[in-house]
DNA sequence: TACGCTATGTATAAAGT
DNA sequence: TACTTTATACATAGCGT
């Protein structure tokens, strides 16, 4: 029973092409209907098919013939703003779509750092086939890391300081990271801090959240 | 997160109904295109709302006159035919819920008396304050089940006969039943065999499925 | 051919930012 | 207020009858 996914386009097949209409068309009123009740405001659409001499309409022909009275008393050149045609329609669509692009490439850039941070951590990093930029990006990083690193570890020292009246309290301190992970990450910042350009530090998304939809 | 079911009602909320406008509309207008587009039939839709001085229209302006404009030319007594009026489409909608009801009243019947049939076979059956129809469809379906158990057990004696010459093949013989169920099945069909109406065998739905989804 | 079924895609109500 | 995110409700493609 698995579901293609709907080529947006002229279908060709005849059947198919009918059984999809009927669906849809009946789909396509109870949303209009639907959009009429919840936000009370005046709607018409008319369905010219091969399947109906007559067109098809909602909310009926005498509303229609309301509404469209309407719309024709209106000079064309007011009607002109402000309306939802093709190309406008479109035209937003990839707009937003352009935005999310551009947003997902940035997640995944980060992503990539922090694949590129984490998954090298143990070993000798293999910097080959990194732009400036990335080597930069990348420092800025591990900054942000390093960060978090030095007020993590003050914590720790500040509460085993307070924990040493009492022995048992030495288990409370949790073990948020060893000491090897604090080390590479010490290591590698100290060999790039200092020939990175500044001011960029700040954008990187530290979170390796999955988000992959596009909509 | 947890989204509603929607009533199907003016929104009160003056920012929930613009909001529920607003997506709507994109959604309603996407409907339209793709059923354009889809089926290759002329389709044109107009909202008026108070969010907009100018109504929204699809396709575009132009396209919206030229479909209503041979809309106009028809007489008023042609276009009542076979249209899709706010009350053929409630009409419609009200037969196939009707319709739906029915077969599913029919179906709890039938998982009523399984349950009670299944749920009762160790002990005694309590059929306290079931009518007539309900105890005749109840022998109807003890009757079913006293087919299938007589059939497997022919099966079985056939099976066990077969599997003397070899005293391993006892091993096969599959237990579906065990003896105090057939004997439970017997025993309640025989008391109430002789007093039943006839003619309602065979329409009784022995599957036990879930189906719960009215749409 | 049209209708019912159900797995799957899509729209969208709420909540978050 | 408008945009984004997420969980859920809803629409519907491909099958089977």
């Amino acid at each position: 029973m698995t579901r293609k996914k709907v080529k947006l386009a002229y279908i060709n097949n005849d059947a198919s092409r009918k059984a999809t209409y009927k669906k849809r068309k009946k789909g396509l009123i109870k949303k209009v209907s639907e959009l009429s009740t919840l936000c009370g405001v005046d709607v018409c659409a008319i369905i010219y098919s091969p399947y109906n001499t007559q067109p098809e309409v909602y909310p009926s022909p005498r509303g229609v013939h309301r509404i469209v009275k309407n719309f024709k008393t209106m000079p064309e050149i007011e009607q002109s703003k402000k309306m939802m045609n093709q190309e406008v329609f479109l035209k937003q669509k990839i707009g937003k779509v352009s935005e999310q692009m551009k947003r997902l490439k940035k997640e995944n850039r980060d992503k990539e750092l922090n694949r590129l941070l984490y998954g090298n951590l143990s070993g000798k990093m293999n910097l080959q086939g990194l732009t400036v930029t990335d080597l930069n990006d990348l420092t800025s990083l591990i900054d942000l890391n390093l960060k978090d690193i030095n007020k993590r570890m003050e914590e720790i020292a500040k509460e085993t300081k307070n924990a040493r009246t009492a022995a048992s309290a030495a288990a409370k301190v949790p073990p948020l990271m060893n000491r090897e992970v604090i080390a590479a990450f010490a290591t590698t910042s100290t060999v790039y801090k200092n020939d990175r350009a500044r001011g960029m530090s700040g954008h990187l998304n530290t979170k390796n959240q999955t988000k992959e939809r596009i909509r």
